[in-house]
DNA sequence: CTCGTCC
DNA sequence: TCCTCTGACTCAAGACGAG
DNA sequence: TGAGTCAGAGGAC
């Protein structure tokens, strides 16, 4: 809602806090991600993909390219999945499972906004095989991505939505896809409040004055009467004295301070109890899992990993100019990464998780704080 | 690069 | 008058590789 | 779903 708004005020008021970089200036930078987000993407932008049991597995197969591709370009990814909305959230999630049902059967409205379970576990099998570690946040998800890149474990917040600043991400990044030339769009937290003249604080207050998911917005007072208000009085408070109250009428239920400490002090998992680890992706285990389990075509899998091998044995560099001819694609060779056993088909079950490559994400050491160097 | 396919 | 906000509308949203 | 238009109405100057 905001979220457009939001990103029309920035490129207007505050044109020099979005700059635009080819993702190749991402190399070693950890880069969070809103799990929750790219997989709805994936379930609705595609086609659905349909495997011989009739399951879907778009998201499978989405995550999975997209992934290998921010591994090629030497990205680290954290995956952060949504865990309970917030109360504040509700009347929104009601109104958009009452849209939903309208049209829809009631079943998928229930749908809500958490991912079903076999889903969700499914991208942990997955990610967890590809070697990227995902955090499970408390409450949002952009919430505990701001809190990993303010604690400086996470370089950036990679997402579509908003939210991510006045949650407190210093820098997020937009448009990061698959698609070729893909330039980046970054936006810095801290330029943004300098050009606006602005404390977080006051940031929140605008952010709730353009609209957010979790209170309405007051009649009649759009992007620009609320910049200017509120670069003039400092407060929602103060603006309200300073507006006429019946040309602006305040929504029902409009929980303000409620809304505030939802940004300002949300849930959010502890950034120092979580240690990020990153794994070489384990071919075998993704064939066995993607195409013996869940019946993706062995043969994309496989193409897809052989590429993926490629590049990594690759020089570091290579990327700029240097085309690979035609010739450069290798066909398959399908023997390749399971040389044992098509045999040894795992449980249909989601069972337990693929042991030997558990993903860590340990509570309990803060362990090296690696953390992204600022420098750049 | 555009377009058709992915299951 | 011009500026600003609202509301109703439409469309496309992923990634790949063959040609 | 959301993001980009385009119509039009209420305020501001």
């Amino acid at each position: 809602m905001g979220i457009a708004r939001l990103a029309d005020v920035i490129k207007e008021e505050a044109a020099e806090a979005v700059n635009s970089f080819p993702l190749r200036q991402y190399r070693d930078r950890v880069i969070a991600l809103d799990a929750s987000i790219a997989i709805y993407q994936f379930r609705t932008a595609m086609p659905k993909l349909f495997n011989r049991n009739g399951e879907n597995i778009s998201h499978l197969q989405g995550l999975f390219y997209r992934t290998l591709h921010l591994l090629e370009n030497g990205i680290k990814p954290v995956f952060v999945f949504d865990g309970r909305p917030p109360d504040l959230k509700q009347p929104l999630l009601a109104r958009r499972a009452e849209a939903a049902g309208a049209r829809r059967d009631a079943a998928e409205s229930r749908r809500a906004e958490n991912l079903p379970r076999p889903l969700k576990q499914d991208c942990e099998t997955l990610l967890s095989y590809l070697g990227v570690p995902y955090v499970q946040a408390p409450a949002e998800a952009e919430a505990t991505c701001a809190a990993l890149v303010k604690s400086g474990k996470v370089w950036c917040t990679a997402t579509e939505d908003m939210d991510a600043l006045p949650f407190g991400s210093l820098r997020l990044i937009r448009h990061l896809s698959s698609k070729k030339n893909c330039e980046v769009e970054e936006i810095s937290l801290p330029d943004i409040l300098q050009k606006l003249g602005m404390t977080q604080e006051q940031f929140v207050d605008l952010y709730i004055l353009l609209g957010c998911d979790y209170c309405g917005k007051i009649w009649r007072l759009g992007p620009k009467k609320a910049l200017k208000l509120l670069q003039q009085h400092g407060t929602i408070e103060q603006v309200l004295q300073n507006i006429d109250p019946q040309k602006h009428p305040l929504p029902a239920n409009w929980d303000l301070e409620g809304t505030r400490r939802l940004f300002l002090q949300p849930e959010v998992a502890d950034p120092g109890r979580i240690t990020l680890e990153w794994r070489d992706p384990d071919p075998e285990g993704l064939v066995r899992f993607l195409a013996h389990e869940k019946h993706m075509n062995e043969s994309r899998v496989c193409q897809r990993l052989q590429r993926w091998q490629e590049a990594q044995s690759k020089p570091r560099e290579a990327q700029p100019k240097q085309r690979v001819p035609r010739e450069g694609r290798r066909q398959r060779k399908l023997g390749e990464f399971f040389p044992a056993s098509k045999r040894a088909r795992p449980p249909e079950v989601p069972g337990p998780r693929p042991s030997r490559k558990r993903q860590k994400l340990q509570v309990g050491t803060p362990g090296e704080a690696g953390s992204p160097d600022p420098g750049k």
